[in-house]
DNA sequence: AATGAATGAGTGTTCATTCAT
DNA sequence: AATGAATGAACACTCATTCAT
């Protein structure tokens, strides 16, 4: 990648923002280039200034979500001591990134369906959550846990209900309890691993 | 409604499947009324002739997949005949009905985020969900079932194991073995429900 | 012009009167073939059997209208006595039409403008006119009137105050007292040829 | 109204010109968009740039055209010294404005059938024309005229003569000779207000 | 004689993209 | 670096017209 100025990292940082906070905001649908721009308070053109096309900013938006997410996860991760511990953070850190960024989900599941590349990226963000859940788990498990445990089925079950609740909650808040949830789910998790 | 002629619901019906076709391969933004008209094989007034407007089409489109989940489900549950039977049924006939229609979830995820009242009828499709699970839910636990039991927590993370599954295998249907995680899902709510 | 059956000039009649009054009340640009047959209470296809084309239709709309003027003031300038008389009810009768036939008119303006052929016709119903004031006009000259009357200017005078008060009275019934403006129409008139 | 730059402005006169050519010459019907811009020599795009819809641009069309009889007539209104020669003034420049911009009026007469906002239009216009011929002719009266002229009727007289031999004009420029009929409907009023 | 299902040309409108300044 | 005027492809939608029944 070029080397970029600092000033050209500032805007682009500030229409990516103001793209997600449009398509959280409007929707995908309604979020067109001026949206983003009058949002952004720059001129029209800056955006296609920056970006070559709307796909390529589209893919940065979604890049930046996906990698806030990790990033608020992973680190969390690695602070933990025990396998046990690591997995228990994977959860709570999925929920805790929620709840403090509403914004980046109601955006996410915008993109969902609508991002000309959404199936690549998206299949490869599932992989890779899969991925780390299934190491998580496996490490559970190896340390002291059921030994029985299948781990790409319990890991595909605890990334789907993290999921699930997450759509429940971006359409309609007051729905679901985001705490209640994630402490029944992890008595689940335990339940799984025989801890 | 309008008394309707026999060859109009035919050629509603075969609009809204050649829509849902349509969605379902090339997604919700390169679904125009052409492609669909080309999908349906008619020309393309006769969509505009019989539908007052894409959206209404559209909603035509939604709430023929949500119909048809419902139905799908609730006929199972009610031939089934304990508390307990009638809640497996319900995981069970989602998870069957997924199987068999898929084409029927991949055009659901496309409308998520595009349907201009989409939101509206979600939140409907889940507050209606979440009744239902916790209705049977409820039935579960009165006859035998361990009293602490959270219910509206435990149907959201049921409702919400679902529909994370189903997402995951609509992104990636490879990526997820539908048997193993709806059994992995069965023997979980078995444990919170104490049975 | 081919023999047509009984019914087949009813339908006509209902087709053509039914466009005028949609015509009249919605304007040119809202009535469409649709439009007419739901006024008409008749379907569709039964216009464009009895109209190879809208244009025909509106054609007939048009030619309907300019006769029923033409008629109604032939008759009662054929039943006048003297030259001057004549040209009286001439006067008399073309606001006494406007007024017994306001939907006619509205009609009229709206064609005005729109249809094909407009100017084909209108310009042959003015030639007609004038050349009926004309010669109104010359009769009243020649027994006894001013012999200096430019007749031709006369003519286009009196024709064009009857079409002024005509328009502003289908833009606004309120502004314009037909009574009182036909009969000092008719004192200036008078005063022109030195009654 | 919003500042606007210098190419705005000219922009908009251009489309607005352009737009009242294609009308004069190929009727309302066939002012299309395309044909509007094909008269201006710019690209369809433009158009809907600087005008928010058709109906806007046609709006500004019509308001173009009233505001320049109404500018055009007013000057030398304030010109003339006596209420006389006021009111002469307003009959004389009322035809020469005709002569001057022949376009302008055969627009407007397409428009008058057509605009969704006419009739509001054309009322106003009417009740703005005549309330202005009635002071005239008021002034006339009071100075030394007849005092039993009846001024609405007349200054509906007078209005109708100049619109109805506009009509005459515009359908047929051969048929009428503004010259003569002008003076001669002076003549008239002069006989009217008993000067 | 009458119907209404079907068609597709034509139109206004949106909006990503280009480019001269 | 930044602007915004200009473009035209793509779209939903209207509606006169055709035609099988």
């Amino acid at each position: 990648m070029a080397k970029r100025s600092l000033i050209e990292e500032i805007r682009r940082d500030q229409i990516i923002e103001s793209a997600i906070a449009s398509i959280a905001t409007y929707g995908y649908v309604k979020t067109t280039l001026d949206q983003i721009a009058e949002v952004a308070d720059v001129s029209r053109g800056v955006i296609t200034y920056y970006f070559k096309s709307k796909d390529v900013l589209l893919t940065s938006v979604l890049n930046r979500i996906l990698k806030s997410i990790k990033e608020a996860i992973k680190e969390r991760v690695q602070a933990a001591d025990s396998p046990t511990e690591k997995l228990k953070e994977y959860v709570f850190a999925s929920f805790d990134h929620m709840k403090q960024n509403r914004v980046y989900f109601e955006a996410q599941v915008e993109l969902w369906s609508n991002l000309e590349y959404k199936k690549e990226i998206n299949r490869k963000l599932y992989e890779v959550c899969l991925e780390t859940v299934s190491e998580l788990l496996s490490g559970c498990v190896s340390t002291g846990g059921r030994a029985s445990v299948d781990i790409p089925t319990i890991s595909s079950l605890i990334q789907a209900s993290i999921d699930g609740l997450m759509i429940q909650w971006v359409f309609n808040e007051s729905l679901v309890d985001l705490e209640k949830t994630r402490d029944a789910l992890w008595r689940a998790i335990q339940g799984f691993i025989g801890a």
